[in-house]
DNA sequence: ATATTATACATAGATTCTAAGGGTATGTCA
DNA sequence: TGACATACCCTTAGAATCTATGTATAATAT
């Protein structure tokens, strides 16, 4: 029910949700799923101290919003030095995941039928 | 010159390598060194390391090889249960690959113009 | 002589993950 | 009423894997 996430990849994913507007810990990890089929996981254990990473970094901020129902949320909002490094993050990410197509393409085009 | 492998994508390739056949520590790291046209790099403290694991898991058997020129090499050939393994996981790599694309690709679609 | 390349390996420390759990609030179901 | 699920926040312990660095030998190139 969904590969967990690559060493690292999991804070470039974190930035590029929140490239769409502010969230919070527990919708974050949902819409990636969401967006993934179902195909990722992303667990709390990780999540959360990535977000505190983030936030240390200067890349968002989080602030805590009072719910008329339900538990406190901590939304965060992604800062201008985020957005840069969101770009180049999510980058790095689309180069890495073309990449391993390509050696894989290029080992397995090297099999014989 | 060359991101680093992602958690767990190491041994993957090592197989995927070993598939086209024997081959040794050195050559496997050039190899997808080469094949990645040097995006990707293999370093020795982790390279080393997943061989021996993938040894002790049987996917693979390293044989001494004493050279007449140079030091000698281990040369590690797959097994059987290696090849499967292989499949498997090159499988889920190149899963992985495609919905990390899927899914910043949904993002960045999302965005505003 | 020194540096570089080819080859093997080890270890220390950092990072990041997984697994597991605690805590609160709300809704649902028997 | 009580149990359970869902929606949220968070922490810690331990495992896995990585980076950085160093040891060692031999050949080759400067």
């Amino acid at each position: 029910m969904g590969r967990e996430l690559s060493n690292g990849d999991l804070p470039a994913l974190v930035l590029a949700v929140l490239s769409k507007g502010p969230s919070y810990g527990y919708a974050i990890a949902r819409e990636v799923e969401l967006l993934s089929d179902q195909a990722l996981r992303m667990r709390e254990g990780s999540l959360y101290p990535a977000l505190r990473v983030l936030e240390q970094d200067g890349l968002i901020v989080g602030e805590w919003a009072p719910q008329p129902k339900g538990a406190d949320r901590k939304v965060y909002t992604l800062t201008e030095a985020g957005r840069k490094e969101m770009v180049r993050r999510t980058q790095e990410l689309r180069d890495y995941a073309t990449v391993i197509h390509t050696v894989l393409g290029r080992i397995g085009d090297a099999q014989p039928a």
